[in-house]
DNA sequence: TCATCATGTAACTTTAATTGTTACACAATA
DNA sequence: TATTGTGTAACAATTAAAGTTACATGATGA
């Protein structure tokens, strides 16, 4: 099943970002990733969107942090990105009446309620700066 | 992102297995499904190789329960489709030796290791009667 | 002011993985 | 022995994300 990097990626580059004095423009961001400038763009947008990075255009342009790390939370990166879901375990559309499916999808989707809700409380407890010291240690 | 939904798809299968009182064709169960029957016999070809469902031939062929539901979990069905991971957040491939991608990555590991830990404890407590059980209700 | 550097974004192509399909071999049974 | 069913290889279709191209627009400094 294919998964969705986004994220660790945008934490990465977010920690870097931190340590710059300078912004940092995208082809530079791509170049870390080993990916495009334009797809570098298109995520960091959806982190502009809710006031995490601020973008700049002309001469020393790029991208800075808009918010002090430690103001910003794994789950808010997380939720920016806008993925639906984080399972990949999906659950059959109830085109039928049929009881069984209903009881079936209902069992697992409270089991995998349960499991996200654990997930995204750490995530929420989690600030960006933590990850950065992490590191450091 | 993409949703794996056998899972669900052949727990619905497993139940209404139970009921039959005859193996049920990869056909039948297929239009259960509104997919193919081959798709239907790849997939239920992994739980025979577990030994929950037997398939046979011939006139009046076709799957049926291996094993009573009770003695199925599933964490059992779960394992048997062979998911990799439980989650569509992936890690970055850490080809570079950069320590804040270790650091992210390692504190992204942590989180989802915990949460999917948790999943399949349930998973494992479940066992599959019960789902039918819950409908009966 | 104007060449240059940078983002913004639409439109399109590529990629990767599953799912669906076709075809045919093989086995069981009425 | 015709029919019913699984087993499986090989291929096509689908789908969603990622990558790419192209060009508009804005900022900056020489």
């Amino acid at each position: 099943m294919r998964k969705d990097s986004r994220l660790s990626r945008v934490l990465h580059v977010l920690i870097h970002l931190e340590m710059a004095d300078q912004p940092v423009t995208s082809d530079k961001m791509a170049e870390m990733l080993s990916t495009n400038p334009v797809v570098v763009r298109r995520t960091m947008a959806l982190l502009r969107d809710r006031g995490y990075v601020r973008s700049s255009k002309g001469h020393n342009g790029g991208w800075s942090l808009a918010k002090p790390l430690d103001e910003i939370t794994l789950l808010d990166i997380h939720k920016a990105l806008g993925e639906a879901s984080v399972f990949t375990i999906g659950l059959t559309d109830e085109h039928t009446n049929c009881p069984i499916e209903h009881a079936v999808n209902a069992s697992l989707k409270d089991v995998m309620n349960e499991a996200e809700k654990l997930m995204l409380k750490r995530f929420g407890e989690i600030t960006l700066d933590l990850l950065g010291a992490e590191f450091k240690t």
